[in-house]
DNA sequence: AAATCGATGCTCT
DNA sequence: GAGCATCGATTTT
């Protein structure tokens, strides 16, 4: 048993909380005997009730968002535009989850690439950089193998194919910004600062803004290097 | 580098 | 029938 395996008390903080210390930690993916591992570099906080951009706003309760509701740390894998999943962890308050937006490729990158190619719908078949493996929640869903039939409701906390384990540790500066994807939830939810992301790393999905560049290298000047390759 | 836009089909009302 | 927590290609600065 791997001792650095994320527990129930791991998963039972604030989803902000979660969103923010799940930056830097490593997702990991068995499948039969492969492994793939990934980094995460960016996430967003989904709130439960008061919060219009979540699937649980206003306490909704469907099948599909079934999942935020159930105990901290369990998948919530849903669909969107009738042929992408998103992959999501539920966190402390019912109805909340964090969502995982991006991760830099660490091991298995190959097999990575070989589940993102077979499902490309672009007719383009140049080769895919490891930047464009996981940039994006749906492109990490599709390189790590993550679907709703697969994966959705997994107790991530006591699991053999889903969990997050601690990472090598290394510093990096946390960019804050609005989420994506949520505009017509209307300015005041859409611009809450509920995404967070690893400062210059080119896995992310959305690369930083100028503003927050400049913001971010006032913040950098003690550290060296955030995010290699 | 940024903005625009079509594809695509499930989920909920 | 409407809307969608996206992707990837195309078009525009």
């Amino acid at each position: 048993m791997n001792p650095s395996k994320y527990m129930r008390k791991d998963y039972n903080v604030p989803c902000l909380d979660l969103a923010k210390k799940l930056l830097g930690k490593i997702l990991v993916r068995k499948i039969g005997d492969t492994l793939l591992k990934g980094r995460i570099v960016e996430t967003e906080a989904y709130l439960g009730n008061e919060d219009k951009a979540s699937h649980s706003y206003n306490g909704r309760r469907t099948n599909a968002c079934e999942p935020m509701y159930m105990d901290p740390g369990t998948a919530y894998v849903y669909m969107t535009y009738g042929i992408y999943f998103c992959f999501n962890i539920s966190s402390q308050e019912p109805g909340s989850a964090v969502l995982l937006r991006s991760l830099h490729p660490i091991e298995g990158i190959e097999e990575m690439k070989k589940f993102r190619t077979s499902q490309r719908k672009g007719k383009s078949s140049k080769e895919l950089k490891i930047t464009e493996l996981c940039n994006g929640p749906s492109k990490l869903c599709m390189a790590m193998n993550i679907r709703k039939d697969n994966c959705n409701k997994i107790d991530m906390s006591n699991s053999e194919e889903l969990w997050i384990e601690d990472g090598m540790d290394f510093n990096f500066v946390t960019v804050t910004s609005s989420r994506i994807g949520i505009s017509s939830v209307g300015v005041e939810w859409a611009s809450k600062p509920f995404r967070f992301y690893i400062f210059n790393c080119p896995h992310v999905s959305k690369r930083d803004n100028k503003a927050e560049v400049e913001l971010c290298n006032k913040k950098i000047e003690n550290y060296s290097n955030s995010c290699d390759l």
